[in-house]
DNA sequence: CCCGGCTATATCAACATTGATATAGTTTTC
DNA sequence: GAAAACTATATCAATGTTGATATAGCCGGG
């Protein structure tokens, strides 16, 4: 997970609040991790115990009182060293693409239904990606990498979906599967 | 999530075991969603419990007993819901891409080094799921989804290496961001 | 002056996910 | 024939993640 270190990263460029970060990800760097602020306060909490972050309590100016932190010298070269390491693979989670894993179990017309629903989505989030204000800098290529996955994906389902296998009746013939529970081999 | 609708989705080609869902989904699914071992177990318990698939127990014929499970009416049901419900959107969590959002932090030849590494990991893994045995019907297509996905984030990364502001010498200048921790609107 | 919405912190339960461990028979390999 | 790898079930602790809830002052509009 990386949650420590999105967070590092906001407040290497200035000192927030948890709930500065928590805009901050959500205007900024939703596209590629997003976090409850539930699962941020806690966690600043945990990086504060490390070491990596630093907190001053700004006194009840306006509101309530405010926590306001910045990154230590050990914060950024944590950071750094997370950057210079090398990323696990994306982990495949999408829940569009797992339904098409299993569409021999409905009809031409709904397998149809099933891609044109998957393609919905990803125009909509896109649009949603496209239409927020860009934000500066890396932060800007981050999403616009986010962007040209699901750009990818949704030309990827708008094509499957015209395929002949998809057009009324062409129904798909009883599967050959390897290993099935009781094997031989 | 949408592990007990993959469960389900395996068992309706056909009953298997805990250990053999787990093989299906290294096997075939694994680009689209994985699961371990451990996760499987008590879910299909909980798919027991509420009626979506039913348990034979194998005797002891070769090796421990084996728990054969198969879908019931209810469980196909249940799939059929899910594949026409709309799917929520590709949840965005690539440690990759969000190592690119704070990459003001380095110099020019270090932002390269950390493109390349990302561009050498979904090589990597295009290049896994493409030597792979080819799933069969729609889990083929789905595998194929998924690396369109991933090549798409290869070419992107590769284009973004070859950027001039990534080129040695032109290091970004400061950032003007919005909505910093003391805000005044 | 009250209401709704925003700033702000914080905690909780629930659920999702991973990785380790235990057990034990079978099959394959050297 | 012993060791290694595979089949098979199961549980556990730890961690990651979400969604709900509580509190409370501030600000703007009606």
């Amino acid at each position: 997970m990386s949650l420590p270190h999105v967070l590092l990263g906001l407040l290497t460029s200035q000192p927030r609040t948890g709930y500065d970060l928590a805009r901050a990800i959500r205007d900024d760097v939703d596209p590629v991790w997003k976090a409850e602020i539930s699962q941020i306060y806690p966690e600043l909490a945990r990086l504060r115990r490390e070491g990596l972050v630093l907190l001053r309590v700004l006194g009840p100016r306006r509101g309530p009182h405010r926590n306001l932190y910045r990154v230590t010298a050990a914060g950024r070269r944590e950071l750094r060293r997370w950057l210079l390491e090398p990323p696990p693979p994306p982990r495949a989670r999408d829940d569009g693409l797992a339904r098409v894993a299993f569409l021999d179990s409905l009809s031409a017309p709904e397998r149809r239904a099933v891609l044109r629903a998957y393609e919905r989505v990803l125009v909509g989030e896109i649009a949603r990606l496209r239409s927020a204000p860009p934000p500066e800098g890396f932060r800007r290529d981050a999403r616009d990498g986010a962007v040209e996955k699901l750009e990818a994906a949704q030309r990827w389902a708008h094509a499957l979906a015209q395929k002949p296998s998809l057009t009324p009746g062409s129904e798909a013939s009883p599967r050959a599967e390897r290993s099935p529970a009781g094997k031989k081999k």
